[in-house]
DNA sequence: TGAAGGATTTGT
DNA sequence: CAAATCCTTCAC
């Protein structure tokens, strides 16, 4: 059994649930900006993030993995809102999205990039030159929180492997007094669907994957 | 059954 | 700009 923390309303209330991802990604994904993805190990270390750029992906969605049909890569993708849809990518790096909307439509929104409260202490430094790039792309984020095809389909929520926690009230407040501003663009890497602004960042923050 | 290519990253 | 590297998808 892995440990458990215990659970205090504090923490309750600041879980993300299922049912505030059951809507379009391209509504959660910018919501899910200054959101923390945290990660939870058997043996109870805690790995904290603020996600700073994801990407939607959705039905009609020519650049989604589950396009053109259902298959044992991307059923995951077409289950209820809340699991985590984990693919590996060019051979090897992982991905982690977020999966959303109603069940049986295939939906998710990819994690980009995490800004890291700390940095885990078997990230070799040395390689790293900037620690707060050590979460930055999608592949090095999934390498840095040791996340691989194993706990593709866990579910998000507390005590399991990770879940999300809501924005704090200080980056809401940096939001509604424009403090924090999010810029919407096109998404990375694709070769159709180029077209979509489905992507969405934190303006100027350090640990966005790429620029332009 | 085989070939092409990918929601990436790193180093030349 | 090309390599690394493996799984999925699609064509034959």
């Amino acid at each position: 059994m892995p440990a458990q923390i215990p659970m205090n309303s504090t923490h309750a209330n600041r879980i993300v649930d299922h049912l505030w991802l059951a809507r379009p990604s391209t509504e959660v994904a910018p919501d899910l900006l200054g959101c923390i993805l945290v990660r939870q190990f058997p043996d109870g270390t805690l790995i904290k993030g603020t996600i700073v750029e994801t990407e939607a992906y959705g039905p009609e969605d020519p650049a989604c993995h589950a396009y053109r049909r259902r298959s044992k890569r991307n059923e995951i993708m077409f289950g209820p809102a809340g699991l985590a849809y984990i693919y590996l990518i060019y051979g090897m790096y992982h991905c982690i999205n977020i999966v959303t909307d109603q069940e049986n439509i295939p939906s998710a929104v990819l994690i980009r990039a995490l800004q890291l409260e700390t940095i885990p202490p078997w990230v070799d430094l040395q390689k790293n030159r900037k620690p707060h790039r050590t979460a930055a792309g999608p592949g090095k984020l999934c390498k840095t929180l040791l996340i691989d095809l194993s706990l593709n389909g866990t579910k998000l929520d507390y005590g399991q492997p990770f879940w999300l926690e809501h924005r704090t009230n200080e980056f809401q407040q940096n939001i509604n007094n424009k403090i924090i501003t999010f810029t919407q663009t096109t998404r990375i890497g694709l070769s159709q669907g180029k077209e979509f602004p489905w992507r969405w960042y934190i303006t100027g923050d350090p640990a966005v994957s790429q620029f332009g």
